[in-house]
DNA sequence: GTGCAGATCCCCT
DNA sequence: GGGGATCTGCACG
């Protein structure tokens, strides 16, 4: 797994660092994982877009707590969202939001789950990879620098990483917060 | 290939 | 009571 530490510096630091590395999950004695493709980053009181932008409510309250740990939000009446909460110390709160991986084990299990069979659609979104991986709000808090059922390692070397506007938010749309990579060109 | 409507729950004001 | 860090299917052409 990531130490800690990898998680204890800019939340913008944290996103493009993590890009590359590889997310585990397990089910049951299966064991699915893929590469962490593209990130955006969430701050505190600098960034409207965030849901910590405000004050510390029951929902956000882990993008305040300790690095490592996971943001699972449910939003749009059926889908969740995964994030790492990460931040510098002299930050309050922060999160790092996963949007794709690169699916490399457990393709089969991850089919099932999202009922398709085709690849390019598995896990190029956020709300898919959750679907995919069987990420819910019982995983809200876990610590994913814990050998568990669902953590972060080490994964392979980046290249290039693409700074682009963050998605499907209408605040602070001229931060460019979203990274992302080519595996294909890596 | 593009664009829009619908699904449908939880949290915050 | 309103809107949201989204995805999918269907319509159109």
């Amino acid at each position: 797994m990531l130490p800690r530490d990898f998680y204890n510096k800019d939340t913008v630091t944290v996103a493009r660092n993590i890009l590359g590395k590889r997310i585990v999950r397990k089910i049951k004695g299966s064991v699915m994982a893929g590469i962490i493709t593209e990130t955006e980053a969430y701050r505190h009181s600098d960034d409207p877009a965030s849901h910590a932008f405000g004050k510390q409510t029951d929902r956000n309250k882990v993008m305040f707590g300790e690095v490592g740990h996971a943001y699972v939000y449910f939003t749009y009446g059926m889908h969740y969202c995964f994030n790492v909460v990460a931040r510098h110390s002299n930050i309050k709160a922060g999160a790092v939001l996963i949007r794709a991986i690169e699916p490399e084990k457990g393709i089969k299990k991850i089919q099932k789950n999202r009922g398709i069979t085709n690849t390019k659609n598995l896990t190029n979104g956020p709300a898919k990879l959750t679907q995919a991986l069987g990420i819910t709000k019982e995983h809200y808090g876990v610590d994913l620098t814990q050998d568990s059922n669902l953590y972060i390692e080490d994964g392979i070397k980046i290249k290039k990483i693409y700074d682009s506007p963050r998605v499907g938010i209408k605040k602070a749309t001229d931060k460019l917060w979203n990274f992302k990579i080519n595996i294909e060109k890596n």
